[in-house]
RNA sequence: GCCCCUUUAGCUCAAUUGGCAGAGCAGCUGACUCUUAAUCAGCGGGUUGAUGGUUCGAGUCCAUCAGGGGGCACCA
C-alpha cells in the first residue's frame, strides 16, 4: 500500500469531520508512527527560531539557499497550502508562526505519506533547516516530521477564528489557539500579576494564604456562597474577602503581608462582576492610606512597563493617561465641582437629589449624598484620580481623621468611572471596631449570612494592630482598563456560565456512542 | 428579577412580501515541488436552539421554553 491511498467510502461521504479523522489515526499507526506523540526534547520557541535569521547565509550565484542554521519546532498547523509534491504550513507555538516547507523528495517517502494524514490543527513536532523560499519569506525547510497529537475535531474557520461569543468562552480551548488577540490577552495578565508581585516584593511585602473557605465571611459587604464541612458538620463561607486575616496578621507582627486572592460573591454578573474573581489585598503596618496611594501609582507603572510600557492607552475609544502622578481630589471637592453644593449643605442635597428623582423621605442623608456622587461624579472621572477623604459615615470601618472625625481616611481609584482600588488607614480601635461592627449588624436582615460577628478578629486587635494602610486592588478589572477589554470576561480564563442544556451538551458524547469505534492500536487507552 | 437583541452545515455568514435552505472556509476525489486565507475541476454535508400554534405552505408570523449578548435593578 503506497500512500496516497483513498478514504474507505464509508469515511468519504456522509460522515462527519471526526470520523474522517479517526481514520486517519488508524493509518497513522499503520505507518508505525504514534499519532499522539511523546516528548519532545530541545524544541526552540518559534520567536527564538525567527531570531536565528542573520545566521541565514545568502543565496549563491545559482539563487540556491545553502542550509541556514538547524530549527526543531513544535506547533500546531494552522493553515496548509498543498502545491504537488511540496506542501507549505504554517505553524504556530505560543510565541510566534513561521512557515515550514515540505518537498516530497526532501522529506523522504516515509515523512511524505505520514503527511497525507496531516490535518489543520494537527500538533507537529518539525526539524529542519532555517532559510527562504523563493518568495523571501522565512522558512523551516522540513527534514523530519513528528505527530505530536492528531486533532480529531477540525479547527474553526481559518480567517474569521472563532467569533461567536459564547463559544470563545465555553470553549476556551479552541479560542486560545484560534485567537491571536485571546491569547494575548492572556498572556499580558500574567505579566500583569507578575509585576503586581514584583513590585510588592520589591517594598518588603510577603505574599500569604489565608483560608478560602471561612466560618464567618467578613471584610466587606457581600452575599457569600455557602457550602459544608462533612466530618465537622460544619457549615462554611466562601471568602468574600481576605481582609481580616490579613490584619491577624499584622497584630502577629509581619509588617507587609498581600495576598492575590480568589474572591466569592454571590451576586449579579455583567461585564465588570464575575462571581470569583481576583484581588490583590495589602497591609502595610505602621503606613496610612497615602502610603497606599504612592504604592498604587507604583504598581501600576510596573504593570504598565511589563505589558507594553505605554502609559498614555486607549480605552474604550478614548484614551487615558496613566504617567504619575495621579490627580487626587477629595470627595467633598468633586461633589461641589460636580454636583454644585457642598456635602453639608442638607437642604441643597435634597433638593438636587429630588431634583434626580431620588426618594429623599426618610432617606439618610449620608446616603443622599452617596447617591449623588455616583450619579453626578463617578461617571465623570476619566482618571487615573484617587477620590480621597470619604465622609466616614460612608465608611464606618475605617480610621477618622484626626482633625476631622467627620472624614474617613479612604481612597478610591476611578479609571472612566470603573473602581479599581480602594484603600484606607485601617481602623485598629478593637473597642471602636466592635461597637461598629455591632451597629452595622444591627440595620442588617437577620438572612443574610455575614451578619454575624468575627469575635476572634476583634480577640486579635485586643492584642494591639499597628497603625497600617491597606489596599485592595480588583486585578481583573485592572486587566480590563490596561488591556481595552470591554467584558470581565474576556480576562478570566473560564467565565462563570450556566450549563448549556442537557441535549446540546450530551451531543458530543452521544454521538461517540453511536459511531462505530475505529479498530487501533491506541483504542482503549 | 425586568427590558431589548440574538441562535441557520464543523467554522464564518446569506436567504426579497410567508413560496424548492445557499455561499465561502473546512472535508472528500483528482491536478500541481516555492505557496502566502495558494489555485483549478468535481463531490458530499442541514431536526434552521427546543416544543407547540397560525397557514395550502414557516428559517421567516405568534406563544412558551432554553442558551448567549447588551442594558437596568441587586451589588463596593
Amino acid at each position: 500500500m503506497k500512500y496516497g491511498t483513498t478514504m474507505s467510502d464509508s469515511a468519504t461521504h456522509g460522515e462527519d469531520q471526526e470520523q474522517v479523522r479517526r481514520v486517519k489515526l488508524e493509518r497513522i499507526s499503520a505507518l508505525g508512527r504514534d499519532p499522539w506523540g511523546q516528548r519532545f526534547d530541545g524544541h526552540q520557541p518559534i520567536h527564538e527560531v525567527r531570531a536565528l535569521e542573520p545566521q541565514v547565509p545568502p543565496k549563491d550565484e545559482a539563487g540556491h539557499q545553502p542550509p541556514g542554521p538547524p530549527a526543531r519546532i513544535a506547533g500546531r498547523v494552522m493553515l496548509r497550502r498543498t502545491a504537488g509534491k511540496a506542501i507549505f504550513l504554517d505553524l504556530r507555538d505560543w510565541t510566534g508562526r513561521i512557515q515550514i516547507f515540505c518537498g516530497k523528495s526532501q522529506v523522504g517517502d516515509d515523512h511524505w505519506a505520514l503527511l497525507q494524514e496531516m490535518d489543520l490543527g494537527d500538533l507537529l513536532g518539525i526539524d529542519g533547516t532555517l532559510g527562504y523560499t523563493k518568495t523571501g519569506e522565512l522558512t523551516i525547510f522540513a527534514t523530519q516530521i513528528e505527530f505530536l497529537g492528531k486533532s480529531i475535531l477540525p479547527p474553526p474557520e481559518k480567517w474569521h477564528g472563532l467569533t461567536d461569543v459564547e463559544q470563545r468562552y465555553r470553549n476556551r480551548s479552541v479560542d486560545l489557539f484560534s485567537n491571536q488577540e485571546s491569547l494575548a490577552a492572556f498572556l499580558s495578565r500574567s505579566k500583569i500579576i507578575g509585576a503586581v508581585r514584583n513590585t510588592l516584593g520589591g517594598q518588603g511585602f510577603i505574599e500569604v494564604e489565608t483560608p478560602t473557605m471561612q466560618a464567618i465571611a467578613g471584610g466587606a459587604a457581600a452575599r457569600p456562597f455557602v457550602t459544608h464541612h462533612n466530618t465537622l458538620d460544619l457549615t462554611l463561607y466562601m471568602r468574600i474577602a481576605p481582609e481580616l486575616y490579613l490584619k491577624r496578621l499584622l497584630v502577629g507582627g509581619m509588617e507587609r503581608v498581600f495576598e492575590i486572592a480568589r474572591v466569592f460573591r454571590n451576586e449579579g454578573i455583567s461585564t465588570k462582576h464575575n462571581p470569583e474573581f481576583t484581588m490583590m489585598e495589602c497591609y502595610q503596618a505602621y503606613g496610612d492610606y497615602h502610603s497606599m496611594m504612592d504604592l498604587t501609582e507604583a504598581i501600576f507603572t510596573s504593570a504598565i512597563q511589563a505589558v507594553d510600557g505605554q502609559f498614555v492607552r486607549p480605552l474604550n475609544g478614548r484614551s487615558v493617561d496613566f504617567t504619575p502622578p495621579w490627580s487626587r481630589r477629595t470627595y467633598s471637592d468633586l461633589f461641589l465641582e460636580h454636583v454644585g453644593c457642598g456635602i453639608d449643605d442638607s437642604d441643597s442635597v435634597v433638593s438636587k437629589a429630588k431634583a434626580k428623582g431620588f426618594d429623599t423621605v426618610g432617606v439618610a442623608h449620608d446616603v443622599l449624598v452617596s447617591n449623588l456622587f455616583e450619579e453626578y461624579v463617578e461617571d465623570a472621572l476619566e482618571g487615573p484620580v484617587f477620590v480621597t477623604d470619604y465622609p466616614a459615615s460612608l465608611c464606618p470601618l475605617t480610621k477618622r481623621k484626626t482633625s476631622d472625625p467627620k472624614v474617613a481616611e479612604r481612597f478610591e481609584l476611578f479609571v472612566q468611572g470603573m473602581e479599581l482600588a480602594n484603600a484606607y488607614t485601617e481602623l485598629n480601635d478593637p473597642i471602636l471596631q466592635e461597637s461598629l461592627f455591632r451597629s452595622q449588624l444591627a440595620g442588617q436582615k437577620a438572612e443574610d449570612s455575614m451578619a454575624k460577628m468575627d469575635t476572634e478578629f476583634i480577640e486579635a486587635l485586643k492584642h494591639a494592630m499597628p497603625p497600617a494602610g491597606g489596599l485592595g486592588i480588583g486585578i481583573d478589572r485592572m486587566v480590563m482598563v490596561l488591556l481595552d477589554k470591554p467584558s470581565i470576561r474576556d480576562v478570566i480564563l473560564f467565565p462563570l456560565l450556566r450549563p448549556r442544556s442537557e441535549g446540546v451538551a450530551a451531543s458530543g458524547t452521544a454521538e461517540v456512542e453511536t459511531r462505530p469505534e475505529p479498530k487501533s492500536e491506541f483504542e482503549g487507552m
